[in-house]
DNA sequence: GCAATCCGTACCATTCGGGTCCTGATTTTT
DNA sequence: AAAAATCAGGACCCGAATGGTACGGATTGC
């Protein structure tokens, strides 16, 4: 379903919630849990993961919390998706990986997955998480102003 | 990790060798199997579900098998991708769709992800089959000249 | 020193994709 | 007309990976 798991969309609901906490202030994991109504278990997971990537940061012991790294203007949906789950990548055959398929010596499309794979970055990297935290449109990057709103191209 | 099914890859590969089919001329299942080294089930399985999709027509009876519906070359990524995994969509929350999950109306991105996603589809449908199956490079659609080739945005 | 909080790891369960098989419908060939 | 070959459609089962949980340890503030 070229779906991406469930714990990034919770990572960018935190990571929005995260943003309006004052200055250097910080929030519990137990505290954002409830702000958005997710498990507690799983934000602190999230957090974790999000932390060890370097987008947000943790101050331990009593009175300490989560505060975010960088502005989410200056986060892009890239990298909070390599966090969570790991390289971008459609396929399993990424930069002509030897011994992924058995198959790859008749294989017709060998390398060939690199520049979508490509393309996929460029369009996500030019999101940041800002644009998904509610404040504006998203950005166009470089495409063309968007035609037709949101019909599939193909179902 | 943002990755199509094993099912799509395989779909590409058997339209790759469709292609090389000589004008009207069908190809059967088993030796589109044999040709491209997949499980005989499998490649049974993509077809019919492409078939199903209006990508391929299959012939029935003594002497049938599959032939290309369209070009490959007029037949974009999405597709392919939309037969076999369904509808383009990040997130289960696609068009504001109520009661996919319980904490919607205090979601800080309720909706935010369309835009997202509608970018994704406008990357992928530009780009055909054809540009998988080993004839050129892959054409851009609009974006900037690939700088360096397949390096990781954010890994 | 105690309490609160983050940190790391390990663990279990459920879901979903991946793959196989069977039966039926249709067409060609003998 | 019978038989063989092939597509069509569904049911089924297994394995892996995500999603969610739990526990012990480290660190800081009161």
């Amino acid at each position: 379903m070229l779906r991406l798991s469930k714990l990034t969309d919770y990572a960018v609901v935190v990571l929005a919630r995260l943003e309006e906490a004052e200055d250097g202030r910080v929030l519990t994991a137990p505290g954002l849990a409830a702000a958005t109504g997710l498990g507690e278990p799983t934000v602190a997971k999230v957090l974790k993961t999000l932390s060890h990537a370097g987008l947000v940061e943790g101050r331990r012991g009593a009175s300490g919390g989560y505060r975010l790294a960088r502005p989410l203007a200056a986060m892009p949906l890239t990298e909070v998706i390599a966090a969570i789950d790991g390289p971008i990548a459609l396929t399993a055959c990424v930069d002509n990986a030897a011994g992924c398929c058995e198959t790859e010596d008749r294989c017709a499309v060998r390398g060939r997955w690199d520049p979508v794979n490509d393309a996929i970055r460029r369009t996500l990297s030019g999101i940041s998480i800002a644009d998904l935290a509610g404040a504006s449109a998203v950005m166009p990057p470089h495409a063309a102003g968007a035609r037709r709103p949101a019909t599939f191209a193909a179902e």
